[in-house]
Parts: C-alpha cells; sequence; structure tokens
RNA sequence: GGGCGGUUAGCCAAGUGGCCAAAGGCGGCUGACUGUAAAUCAGCUGGCGGAACGCCUUCGGAGGUUCGAAUCCUUCACCGCCCA
C-alpha cells in the first residue's frame, strides 16, 4: 500500500480490511484505473497508478484499463477549481488512440483489457441517468472541496459537472469493480459515488485504493498538461533525466514513493543518508533520474543519459550529439536563429542576443544583424545547442 | 424573464478620452550565484525594422461618436450576483 493516501484513518483501515477479505476468496479480482483522454500524451503522474495496476497484473488479477472516452466529454471537475473545455468526440478518440500503447511501457500487454466507458455510458438513457441521480443529493456535491470553492467565489458550476461523478460511478457497475485504482481527487468519485451506486444496483462495494498526487516539475502544483509543468512519458531518456533533475529538492520524497520501483525499506535508507550528510541531495536526486529513466528506457539509455546530464550541466561542456544546422554563408545571426528554431521571433532572438545569451564557441555573439563568423557549436541559452555547419560545401 | 455588475496580454489583475504596447503580481526567458534545482539578485517578456527611437497589430465581437477610444454611445455574444 505505498503511495496510498487516504485523508483519514478509519477509511483507510476500513479498505485495508475490505480487501484482505476479498482477496480470500482466492479468484483473481477485477482491477481498473479509468484515464480520460484529455490531451495525446501520458505522464509520470499517470504512471503511478498504472503501476498500482502492474503490481495486481504480476499477482495474477484481472486489470482492465479504462479509457474514459464518454467522461472526458465531461471533463472531470475533481482535480480544477475550473470548469475544464469540453472536448469533442473527434478529439477524444484523437487522444485515446496513443494512450494503451504509451500505457504499455508500464502494463503487461497481454494481462490487461483494454475498455472505453462509451460502451456503457452511450447506452444510458435519460431515464437511467434520472435513477442514477436518484442516489445523490446536491448537498453531497457542494459539500465537496472543489465546488464549495467555486461556489464561495461565484465561479460558475454547470450542472453536467456533477454528471461526472454518475458516470465514473457508473463504470464501476459496469465493469463490476472488485478494486479501482485513483488518485486522492478521485476520492468523491471512488469512494462516494462507485460504492453508492455499486450497492443501489446489488453489487458489493469496490474497494477503493487512492494514491498520492505527482507534484509537477515545480515541485509544488499536480502534474498537469495545463500547469507546463509535466514530465512525458513519450520523450528521449536525456530529457526525461534531465525533467527529473530539475524538480526541487523537496519535491523528491513524494517521488521516491510515487513512481520508482524502490521499497520503503530503500527508500527510508536514502532519506536518512540524505538527512544525516552522507548523501548529497544533488546525488540523491541523480539516483532518483537514473531509477525512474530506466523504467521508461531501460538501464542502458538512463545511464547515457545521466552521462550526458553530467557533460552538460556539472561540467559545462557540450552534448556530444548535436543537431546540424546548415546555414548560407553571410546568413545573419538573427536569421540562423530563426530558421533553425531557436527562437520564436525575430524579436525574441534580438532579446536573447542582447542579453548575453548567444555563443557561439563558447565565444558570445552580440550583433544580431552580423552574419555568422564561422562554422561551430552555438549555444542559446544554457541548453539549446546547435552545430552550425554552412551549406557551401554540403 | 427582470435589475445590477463584468469580459484587458500565457494566467490573475489595474487602468474610466490623449502621457497606454497598457501599472502590479504569477508564470516564462536571460545573466550572476550554485549542487541540476530551489532560494536570492539584476534584466527581459506583442510583432517588425540595425539601434536611442520609429512603425504595425492588440484591451469579448461588430458598428458609431471624436482631431484622438481599452476608456463614451449602439448592438450582439458570453459570465456572475440579486429577484422570479
Amino acid at each position: 500500500m505505498q503511495g496510498t493516501e487516504y485523508g483519514d484513518d478509519e477509511l483507510a483501515q476500513a479498505m485495508r480490511r475490505e480487501l484482505r477479505e476479498r482477496l480470500q476468496e482466492g479468484r483473481p479480482l477485477r482491477v481498473y484505473c479509468g484515464y480520460d483522454p484529455t490531451s495525446t500524451d501520458l505522464h509520470l503522474g499517470h504512471t503511478i497508478t498504472m503501476r498500482k495496476l502492474r503490481q495486481f497484473q504480476d499477482l495474477g488479477h484481472d486489470v482492465t484499463f479504462l479509457i474514459g472516452n464518454y467522461t472526458a466529454l465531461v471533463g472531470d471537475p475533481s482535480d480544477k477549481n475550473k470548469a475544464r473545455p469540453i472536448l469533442t468526440e473527434e478529439q477524444v478518440m484523437e487522444n485515446a488512440r496513443t494512450y494503451a500503447e504509451q500505457a504499455f511501457r508500464v502494463l503487461d500487454p497481454q494481462k490487461t483489457r483494454i475498455r472505453y466507458n462509451g460502451e456503457w455510458l452511450s447506452r444510458l438513457t435519460l431515464v437511467d441517468l434520472i435513477r442514477l441521480g436518484q442516489h445523490f443529493t446536491v448537498q453531497q456535491f457542494l459539500a465537496r472541496e472543489n465546488f464549495a470553492k467555486r461556489l464561495e467565489r461565484g465561479e460558475p458550476i454547470f450542472l453536467h459537472e456533477t454528471f461526472y461523478a454518475l458516470m465514473q460511478g457508473y463504470d464501476a457497475v459496469a465493469l463490476q469493480a472488485d478494486v479501482q485504482v485513483g488518485g486522492s481527487d478521485q476520492l468523491f468519485n471512488i469512494i462516494v459515488a462507485g460504492r453508492k451506486l455499486q450497492e443501489a444496483l446489488g453489487q458489493r462495494p469496490q474497494i477503493g485504493i487512492i494514491l498520492g498526487i505527482l507534484p509537477g516539475t515545480d515541485g509544488v502544483q499536480r502534474m498537469s498538461k495545463s500547469m507546463g509543468n509535466v514530465i512525458p512519458i513519450h520523450t528521449t531518456a536525456e530529457d526525461m533525466y534531465g525533467k527529473l533533475m530539475s524538480i526541487p529538492d523537496f519535491a523528491m520524497p513524494k517521488y521516491f514513493r510515487l513512481v520508482t520501483r524502490w521499497s520503503p525499506r530503500q527508500i527510508q535508507e536514502i532519506e536518512e543518508a540524505m538527512a544525516s550528510g552522507r548523501l548529497h541531495p544533488r546525488d540523491a536526486k541523480m539516483k532518483l533520474a537514473r531509477e525512474v529513466t530506466a523504467i521508461f528506457h531501460g538501464e542502458e539509455a538512463a545511464a547515457a543519459a545521466e552521462e550526458a546530464f553530467i557533460r552538460l550541466f556539472q561540467q559545462r561542456e557540450i552534448p556530444q550529439e548535436l543537431e546540424v544546422f546548415f546555414y548560407r554563408p553571410g546568413q545573419t545571426l538573427l536569421e540562423v536563429l530563426v530558421a533553425a528554431g531557436l527562437v520564436a521571433s525575430r524579436s525574441e532572438g534580438r532579446r536573447l542576443i542582447d542579453q548575453r545569451g548567444v555563443r557561439l564557441d563558447g565565444q558570445v555573439l552580440e550583433r544580431a544583424d552580423l552574419p555568422i563568423p564561422h562554422e561551430g557549436v552555438l549555444q542559446v541559452g544554457k541548453r539549446k545547442f546547435v552545430q552550425l555547419k554552412t551549406s557551401a560545401g554540403k
């Protein structure tokens, strides 16, 4: 149960007890977690629940990766204090396409069922929806923190947002779930909506496995694309390693628990070593970055990413492999910056040059309007490098 | 349905006829410092022109008044509050 977060002990104990009881039945449990395809890329935050599913899978349980193509149409109000923009069905399906593929970096493809909740949600009639709604009061919704806050601030709460919990609850019914895995923002949807509906419809209520929320690269806000603080799964080993190294030190404990394969004991050792000064926080973070990168790219690529990182940031050297950009002799610095995609606009390029952020072979270039003096390595800011070659000899 | 208030740059938010490309904050970027960060300090943060400076586009949409509009008027759209 590492990384779980129930917010109140009694619930945690009740869930633990129920899970134990059900495991004693000796059959594979039906376990699922839903993912709303609201964007195209999965990130590390998504993988927390996936790894939990994987554990169930490895223990022989029956795991369903549920793609919330219908719930995505509504948008989960849980993780927002704002209403979500409504996606079209086309957008949703487009996003869904890449989800499963990315998920299989964590899950065992052989043992995973993939379902779409549109399979059953699209068949509900208005009458069905009314009956589902009869099990809940408006007060229950208004008591939720995120709605309560919006109410207080005078921000809109749209009626359809309340459907979300009903829809997700009905997923549990449709799947006859024994266990649902989710982040702590899903507490209401899983424990209140899901269990209540299952009981109302004659099923045994599911057990909720509620996991902690991973902060993004800023260390504070939950990782989400709209916050711009994500570490995507679908990226290079170097990028992943670098992004992991950029998290603030104080966020490390959460990362240890939520996204590594380490045991509680290993984590404890690392934290004690850090606290006593035997382990430098930087080195702890490097272990973390290496571990997480290895999960997605393998040990070898992770080691290479680490080397590249050391070269680039600790020794301030240029990376070994560079993209090559061919320039015409006489092309000005500014033109090359724009053409090579190193800056978004000419104005931005000028600013960077004025701020002494552009170097050629380590020499600061101060004039935007002069031609590139010679071939070499062009560095823009701290991280962007391009090998410049003249196209004359090409 | 009625009354009132609102819609400003990536986000929040000031601005109620010219000094507004638009205060301030957040975020982002650059530099310094470092342990990759974080924190701190300095600068930058619509676009285009070599540049002090100039030009072009922007303040929900459209139209109008005015020498001049984010600011005034008309209208449309959307949101909130109160009343029904």
